[in-house]
DNA sequence: TTCATATTTGTAACCGTTTACATTTTTTAG
DNA sequence: CTAAAAAATGTAAACGGTTACAAATATGAA
């Protein structure tokens, strides 16, 4: 690879010069100006930018740090941080965590190593976090993405969970499920999943519907089944709604139900949380809150650009989420005399297949 | 930021010392050591990875390209890089290039200008194309992935796409399906399709059934539905079962089928291709070659990783796919007498929402 | 103790840029 | 044509590491 000194030399000229014309910064003369391009044109040279950056102290790059690619929120949220930067001439440098706290701080110092101008992240408890602190501390400048701080004020980008939260209950209660639960991943691996459930929570209780259920699963048994059979074993309690903290794991409860012999929505209705695309094609399509992903990589983005570029920025953005109420949320079926008559036994239903 | 130099002089030492005890590259005094590390810790120091690489010509980074991370089969590939990449102590600088020829170039430039060690990427036509002429000119290490190069040599890891459009084929057919049509994206931005298509002919020819038809869709216009309307127009030649260069057309498909009035699989059959994973929790399920897109991210690392540390490596990996028959496809429907009385009329039948 | 040898440490150049400042060249005015 | 001002260019020191080689120190044997 030819470095600037050979530019220079083959056109003889000085360091400076080359830089001077390579950068726009300082004037050349025409004549000179074009000798050096031809060098640069003869030799293909392209600045390193280890070099540069050195330098200049600024990489023109940025770390991103997300639980998963796998769930299609967070790469649709990639998709649009990758599209702002590469317009606003930014690199990307990712990283994944799989919802591992030490994993964050691994992947947050590695990308620090390589003096990243700034962060995008999603972690997994925003108010009680070392890696967070840290940066605070370094004066990095970072923006998280679908966090939702409570205790501290960091800057985010988000949707409003609380407020999405109560919608689902208000919606489920609008369809006649009074008695509804909520099935969540873990929350202390999601600060959106608590506020979702706290909205829930708030609306139902406000609405003075009996005590939803809550239940936790971890994200990565998908045996979602065996919970489900628990709480469909008490039938007057059992839930005719659900509320899900995400959509993939809706799909995984929708399938889980399908299994058990429930249909959706005509025996349970089933709402999910984030809008991922296949959710429309579903069958029945799922009924879920939709976040705005790939604008909220685009908003995280350009906040921490512009931040970067000195402008003050706002220091929270929330962006506008909407209920899209899919087939698999349903009006409550009112139970025929007969079937109060004979109460319902799980153990007589046939798995659908 | 502390440099080693700052360590250097808090510990008493040259930065010779610093830099051969943080590297563990010849001996220092255990005495010396203690006092280093004193240092270290009291200045919070970690080697900054641009002079580092400057230094090594080293940036234990690999790059990746891909078309986009909106499709699931990209998005989980990039998870196995990630994961493989991450336990081998390399870091991962990103680009994707929404299917953009102009991009891939792009992409790659910036890529090199970062001094990346080798390089991942999906390209839209590997036979012809500038960006791997160039890689290989400039001899920098690179493996794709999911392309599948015919004329030239180029290491590749990926599945036999002839052999799996063979196995589509032989599936329609065994099912009834003589008459068979094929949908798929321009080939032109996707070699691997027209690899799959290749092989899908070539078995129907052999098998002596009717020449199948071939549609390319543009990936961007979501409007299926117009094409098919076309094909189903004329009604004793149309298609019974569909075979779908990717399973995120396949669910296009099926959906713009729904709307105009025919039941998969009753009426047509549908078979996809990559196996996302939503594939499984359609309904019907979505029957698909599954490509095993984790683990061809992880083997496509290995392979450039070990390159990279000078083993000698095969060129190609071939891994197995796995024809996956779900519920979309199903055996053909004999036309009824009667059907067969009244001719197929497509705008007597209601979309079916 | 002394010298040869082995071990540890230090010095300084280098990786490829940018940029303050010095120097040279060109232009302009008188 | 000359001097001053303006414009263009060059020199050299950073940036933060690594590493060949030189120098110093420790070790061991005689």
């Amino acid at each position: 690879m030819a470095t600037i000194r050979d530019v220079a030399k083959r056109a003889g000229v000085s360091v400076a010069t080359v830089s001077r014309l390579v950068n726009g910064t300082g004037k050349v003369r025409e004549k000179t100006a074009e000798r050096v391009n031809k060098a640069i044109q003869d030799l293909n040279f392209r600045p390193n930018a280890l070099g540069r950056s050195l330098s200049t102290s600024q990489t023109q790059s940025i770390g991103i740090v997300i639980p998963s690619l796998s769930n299609p929120v967070f790469a649709e949220a990639v998709a649009g941080i990758n599209a702002e930067a590469r317009s606003r001439g930014y690199t990307l440098m990712f990283t994944s965590t799989d919802y591992d706290k030490e994993e964050e701080i691994r992947a947050v110092s590695s990308l620090l190593d390589y003096q990243v101008d700034g962060l995008i992240l999603t972690v997994a408890d925003p108010d009680n976090s070392p890696v967070l602190d840290r940066l605070d501390k370094a004066g990095i400048p970072y923006v998280l993405i679908y966090n939702q701080c409570t205790a501290k004020k960091r800057p985010t980008v988000t949707i409003d969970n609380v407020a999405a939260g109560r919608e689902a209950a208000d919606a489920l209660v609008r369809l006649g499920h009074v008695r509804a639960g909520m099935i969540s991943g873990r929350f202390s691996a999601s600060d959106r999943a608590a506020a979702r459930r706290e909205g829930f929570l708030q609306s139902m209780r406000e609405k003075g519907c009996p005590e939803p259920l809550i239940l936790e699963v971890d994200y990565t048994d998908l045996n979602v089944q065996n919970h489900l059979t628990n709480i469909f074993n008490k039938q007057d309690e059992a839930p005719t709604g659900l509320f899900c903290s995400n959509d993939l794991l809706a799909i995984s409860v929708i399938g889980a139900l399908r299994q058990l012999g429930f249909q959706v929505p005509d025996d349970i209705s089933v709402i999910g949380f984030d809008g991922i695309t296949v959710g429309t094609h579903l069958h029945p399509t799922l009924a879920t809150v939709v976040q705005p992903s790939r604008e909220m990589g685009q908003a995280a983005t350009r906040l921490l650009l512009d931040r970067l570029s000195g402008q003050d920025t706002p220091s929270t953005v929330i962006l506008p989420h909407k209920l899209n109420l899919g087939e698999s949320a349903g009006p409550v079926c009112k139970p025929s005399p007969a079937d109060l008559q004979e109460p319902f036994q799980l153990a007589h239903r046939r798995p659908a297949s």
